[in-house]
DNA sequence: AAGTGGTCTAGACCACATT
DNA sequence: ATGTGGTCTAGACCACTTT
């Protein structure tokens, strides 16, 4: 008697954890500052490492929360506003920095790609490789896959494979109609060389945007993004007033 | 020796655990179908449970796998399309089975969607609440802001809070003209109330989306939807042919 | 070398659904 | 009553960054 009695339905204790350092993050700290070591935390709040991890999780999931090995964990800023619904998530703004080319390939792409393209499976595609970077971070991976047929003005033996050939691709592109485009977001997590274009670890969660850009009634070209959950808000806008939502 | 030596970068046993088991679902399992229990696995596989389940949940992430305390671990279907960017997506469509008015009541909304509605915060708006349901399943639960300058054709005495108020104001909103809209999605987890409401548990991965409705350069309506993330792909149309991403 | 977060273990008990 | 996934513990060791 005398104890709090509330618990008729008990709350996990990690949940309650959350809750807690939620407030806390609130109200007593800011942004970028270094919290306690996970050890210390655990202990000031009597519970086992595992549990205020998992506590800690929820809340970098929900981007409140960066952690890095070796280093600690700080105070997240607010996530930041990604526009991927406008002409400007294309290629036609290749002017400006928002998306960086890093190399070409020409490969098979997968059979979920493959029918998306109206291609047959195994057939070869450019496949270019982009990254996004904003407030000095890396923030998607982009694999951008685009059939010969697509950019006839392309004579693949002119430029070798790597960051020309990719430049090459965006700039013929532009000449292409776009006719449509149809995009879905999914929650994926990220493989190895993603996590490491991100600079995160292997299997942390990434919302990735498939693209599928048509001219003509035909696919010309299917960009899969791979966006950082943690940092990232995507915005889609009609086109007038972007800011509120963009943050 | 003799043993095989490529773990120069060892990779942690969840991580190669995870590959096994998609390779797995792959080849040898069929959608519905039910795995063996946690604890057989993970001595099948010679590791500690937590890690079994460490490599399980992130299946689950991917919308791979769908667990239920007290069924067991199933095999999941592919991750259903929804749209999300449509038309569809408003109040124009009361009429289809996608959206379900659930009830309304009158109260403050959180600071950050009283900005985003131009009202000062603490002021009282209508608050409709609406859940959203595929393939038999709950796919998303939504919060519907309208500030009652919005709605000046509503009488709010004339239909006491609950589901008929609901109906009324979605009723009264499509008079409105809609100007545009703009959207975000980001990554949260469901809060106690949502995950209930979707058939999770509290803290499951969800897709938030928030869409702002403007008419004549003024916000009219914010919206607030989660979405389950484990089974929902979200698609964004431009109207011509979506079935493909649709999936 | 020291300190951080990341991985892993071998248990225990609880909440929930089914039988 | 049984079996399932969910929570929690108290350790240990590893990978990485910084000093």
């Amino acid at each position: 008697m005398g104890t709090t009695q509330l618990d008729t339905v008990p709350e996990p204790k990690y949940w309650h954890l959350k809750t807690v350092l939620t407030d806390a993050l609130d109200s007593e700290f800011a942004v970028g500052e270094i919290l306690p070591n996970e050890r210390e935390l655990a202990a000031r709040f009597g519970v086992a490492r595992a549990t205020l991890r998992q506590a800690l999780e929820q809340l970098e999931l929900e981007g409140r929360l960066q952690r890095r090995r070796g280093v600690g964990t700080t105070v997240a800023p607010p996530r930041m506003g990604v526009a991927v619904g406008e002409r400007a998530h294309s290629w036609e703004d290749a002017d400006d920095a928002a998306w960086q080319p890093v190399d070409s390939t020409e490969t098979a792409p997968p059979a979920e790609i493959a029918r998306l393209l109206e291609i047959q499976p195994g057939a070869l595609v450019h496949t270019v490789r982009r990254s996004r970077v904003g407030h000095g971070q890396p923030i998607a991976a982009e694999l951008l896959y685009v059939p010969p047929a697509s950019v006839p003005g392309l004579s693949a033996l002119d430029t070798p494979p790597g960051a020309a050939r990719a430049r090459a691709i965006l700039r013929e592109l532009r000449h292409v109609e776009l006719g449509g485009r149809e995009q879905s977001v999914e929650l994926g997590s990220a493989r190895a060389d993603q996590a490491k274009a991100l600079d995160r670890l292997p299997g942390a969660p990434v919302l990735v945007v498939t693209t599928r850009y048509t001219a003509a009634g035909h696919t010309i070209a299917v960009a899969v993004a791979t966006y950082r959950a943690d940092t990232c808000r995507l915005t889609f806008g009609d086109g007038a007033g972007v800011e509120l939502l963009a943050g």
